[in-house]
DNA sequence: AATGAATGAGACTTCATTCAT
DNA sequence: AATGAATGAAGTCTCATTCAT
């Protein structure tokens, strides 16, 4: 069997490069020729490894990390506000990794199938975890609609941070901090007056 | 008086056309042969009004319209939810015309300049305009930081709602309202509370 | 309205470098830079005309010389060999422009259907034309199922001769000759036997 | 005793593949990956046996089946009609085996000599083994530029079925059979008048 | 003012062929 | 003997842009 002459990272390095220059200048505007430029491989093999340009996508959105978190780990029983802000961190340390796919996700969701899919998958179980977490850090007689509405805004804003945050600077660096103060406090008010 | 043959409305024609395109497929993907088919004027005339593809982003941006409402046509005095929902709706009527426009603010405002500036005007009117209703709203006693959080976490959403609905569908179609009520609410509890 | 650079020759210039590099090569060997290059025309010259390089092979079959022969032209009553001789040598002078056009179309025939529906008609014609003259030539009383298969072989030897000659050649410069006086005095014969 | 891999019959299967293949599409539009494809080898197996893409084409020249026919078997003494008829028959039963074969020699006969070669030698068979049976079939007292011309005509007829009939549908199916009858009938008047 | 013609850079892709094992 | 990996040359086609009128 030919032993392959990359050590078999070259694939790695075609999909880290396309990447890059994907979340960099978009998919359409980047060459495969740029791609193996930066690769540091020839031309011939980007095609060898992936037939189609939009391989590449495909490529990329499968080897996405995983995000889930054990809500068992960051929940502090009894204190909402510190519960999400350990699963947010958490959530913060596993998707500065892939910052710039993330991103690549929004903008090419458009016109491939299987970026929109992948973004909305990951979307829903952003959602649900959050809505996990909120339910396991114990603040009881919660309504369920207050629970996803929470839920649903802190996703958006955990997920905005992520991908677009790039063009949208609003409230500074602590905003999400102190949005989810303002939310986990909501909820607790909310709850005593039950 | 010499007539212009197109009666001065394919200027017109080609950025409406532009801005369907782009929105669907992309700025890249789109070919100024086929804005000038969907426009029924000769692909010359595209470049005869806009120099560089790019001056065709350009227009469109300038283009936009105003999204400012005036605060006292939505403000119900000491019905804080009720304000929300007013302007919330009245935005809506005045987005929904340029949905796809906003739509493809986001897919082109990394490689484009004057698009992410657009973006990020868009988005502070957008925090400002609800961080003024809330303040005229007149839920006395309220922090800072909490108006600020709320206007974040309520401009994302409609934000949101008008670029990234076509991709994440996530609390259903009353979701906004029921998050809306619930930002009211928190911010009424905490008044109450000071 | 914008003057051709080319006095509107370069179409012509294109399709004549195609016809000869195509009968030279093949289509598929012929690639459309070398006809550029051959009719001293940019590269792009020829994609603008011709989308498609397939297109090339249809514009040529659509070129192609009319052959039609007017039986009174070659016509001498009672006398068929004199009369299948005219009928074959004007049709000679006719084709001789185009032999590597005909010759084409027998190698392309398979993978392009207008091709091969060009070819199935030009050869209907020529069947039917020798048939025309067999009968006008007067010679009485033959059976129509002589006629066909006179027709039939003489028009596969005229055919044969213009695109296949290059490859086969069997009987020498004389073969036609003797095969059409051979024909004729078939003819003849049976008509006496009736 | 080490047996390869595929018991020798892979070559065979790698053959067939690439007659099937270039029949169908033609040498060019044919890559050898799809011949491997086919005939279930990998495709290093291919080059392996055949160092150039050309070399199939030389192999499947060498494999031609031999298409001469034995006069006596096929000759009835007296009958010029009913002999040629049998000869026809017998070439129609082996050719048919290789029609597509047959077929993809004229078409590559252009541009690759050995193919070219091998097509002017079998015609030149044929040629000559119709005129062996028209003698053979003993109608004396012939011109023999009769016989060469009748032997000409008859051969084209049958190469040209063989190998173009698939484009060319000009007589219908007992077209050979009637023009067969009437090089015969002509061939017997000649020479009773002679 | 308006437009059809023309151009050339460059994109994606295919593919025969070579090579290391 | 056999084969997956790798390569680079070349091909078709698209397209923004320029130009001449």
């Amino acid at each position: 069997m030919a032993r392959s002459k990359y050590d078999s990272s070259a694939r790695e390095r075609i999909l880290a490069a396309a990447e890059e220059l994907f979340a960099q200048h978009g998919f359409d505007a980047t060459p495969t020729s740029r791609i193996a430029a930066l690769a540091e491989v020839p031309k011939g093999l980007v095609h060898y490894y992936f037939k189609r340009k939009a391989d590449l996508l495909t490529a990329l959105v499968e080897r996405l990390p995983d995000e889930r978190v054990e809500p068992a780990r960051v929940v502090v029983p009894g204190d909402l506000a510190e519960s999400l802000r350990r699963l947010v961190s958490e959530l913060d340390r596993r998707l500065s990794a892939s910052r710039m796919l993330s991103h690549l996700l929004w903008r090419e969701a458009d016109t491939h199938d299987a970026v929109r899919d992948a973004l909305q998958d990951r979307f829903q179980v952003l959602v649900r975890q959050v809505r996990a977490v909120i339910l396991a850090a114990g603040v009881g007689g919660l309504a369920m609609a207050d629970v996803d509405s929470a839920a649903g805004l802190l996703a958006l804003a955990v997920s905005y941070r992520h991908s677009m945050a790039r063009h949208v600077e609003v409230n500074g660096a602590d905003a999400m901090d102190r949005e989810l103060t303002f939310i986990a406090d909501a909820l607790k008010s909310r709850s005593r007056h039950e």
